[in-house]
DNA sequence: GCAAAAGTGTTGTCAATACACCCATGC
DNA sequence: GCATGGGTGTATTGACAACACTTTTGC
């Protein structure tokens, strides 16, 4: 096979941000590293490109291995390439961020990397430019989320909806009206309510919602505007 | 210096997309390919990371030996990395966009990559996967732009309304109501009006207006609402 | 005086916010 | 019966879309 000539290559890593909610705190899954350098210190799960593999494959396939969870919500960010970002050797990363249903991962849980969820405010230091991407992809899903109903990912098959506002509020920092807020929710047709109610948290119980799929798919790409705009 | 082991590097190449504004047409500026294989077919310019080079720093040289221009909006779009998409050897692309005053950029007009612009309908074949980026690239500007005010960077200095009207409508291919328009242009005060008019199209002529710069900074990451919503 | 583009106002509708009380239940 | 969180309704405001005519001026 013919080649460029008097190109040098460099190493390409896929990292993964991986965000669940328990339904009470958002939560970043970060490993213990497990190579040399900065063994040991906390680390965004990643890995080399294959050879056979493109990107989106590649952060499938880290996905698959660390959580145990196909077909989860899975995007582009970014990708990094400061010359310096890795001491050992020239690497770029392109980095993809997560949104899995925490209880699904809890099953699989897989030991072998030292895994382990921090709340949001309380994530360790990163290697490298971890922590940077992790506030990216904080960043971008405060946008996207604003438009598009992308905190679903988040949620187990049944959920409340004082469990879906306090994730809004948690990802938003900042307090929703709940009457505002249940209108728009169910002005977006998005959910089916059940007959049963969660009653772990109150003795009234909460009714338990579903996600119309078919709605959500067809609406993810319109706005729905869910956040109230500030009125400062 | 210690490697990582066993890890196969690959190259890494940086493609712009580079949007200009004639004041009638959105175009693209594309080139002839100067390397084989597939030499002089319509290509993105690109370039090969350099050693001390991050990602941004090498869109931006890319982009300066191209058009001679500084200091233009250049955003990071999308990393590509389809085993097969470069026939020749292995090649990560990391996409960026940008958006340009075409005519700064004719001043400096650069023959030597036999550059030209066409217009977005008329974009021939590129190589690789080059026309699913453009695609791409014009899908994000449209996100972008009905949120915050990036066709502005798209404009010459002095601009007219009517000019900056049908730059919306054609990045939205869609009929604006020229009234709803300029109110919303006028309310988000974005603009100064100048004294002088281009009686260029017009025999009443336009008044032309500047960007306020502090405000557009300002106001960048507000989401301001140009595009109407469609009433359906 | 007319052609051709620029510019201007009003109205109705809908969506968003602000705001406070009753409901259901387990103890 | 009371404490706890869940759920509900209304009034006001502001933003948006729809819509058609007058203005300017070079020819």
């Amino acid at each position: 096979m013919a080649k460029y000539l008097n190109q040098k290559p460099v190493l390409v890593a896929v990292d993964c941000i991986i965000f669940g909610y328990d339904g009470e705190q958002l939560k970043l899954l970060v490993i213990k590293r497990a190579i040399e350098p900065v063994k040991d210190k906390w680390s965004l799960m990643g890995g080399f490109i294959g050879d056979e593999e493109n990107l989106d494959g590649a952060a499938k396939r880290i996905l698959l291995e660390l959580t145990g969870l196909h077909d989860v919500y899975l995007e582009q960010l970014h990708a990094y390439g400061r010359p310096d970002r890795d001491p050992i050797e020239r690497t770029i990363s392109v980095v993809y961020f997560s949104l899995i249903d925490i209880n699904k991962y809890s099953k699989q849980i897989n030991d072998q990397f030292h895994a382990e969820w921090f709340k949001l405010a309380e994530v360790p230091e990163l290697i490298f430019d971890h922590n940077e991407m992790v506030q990216a992809a904080m960043d971008k899903i405060r946008y996207q989320a604003a438009l598009h109903p992308i905190l679903f990912e988040l949620l187990p098959k049944k959920f409340t909806i004082p469990q879906l506002q306090s994730l809004y509020e948690q990802v938003y920092d900042t307090p929703i009206d709940n009457r505002n807020f249940i209108r728009k929710i169910t002005a977006s047709g998005l959910l089916i309510k059940q007959t049963e109610k969660d009653k772990s948290n109150s003795r009234r119980g909460a009714f338990y919602f579903k996600l119309d799929k078919n709605k959500h798919k067809a609406q993810f790409q319109s706005f729905l505007n869910f956040i109230p705009k500030s009125t400062k």
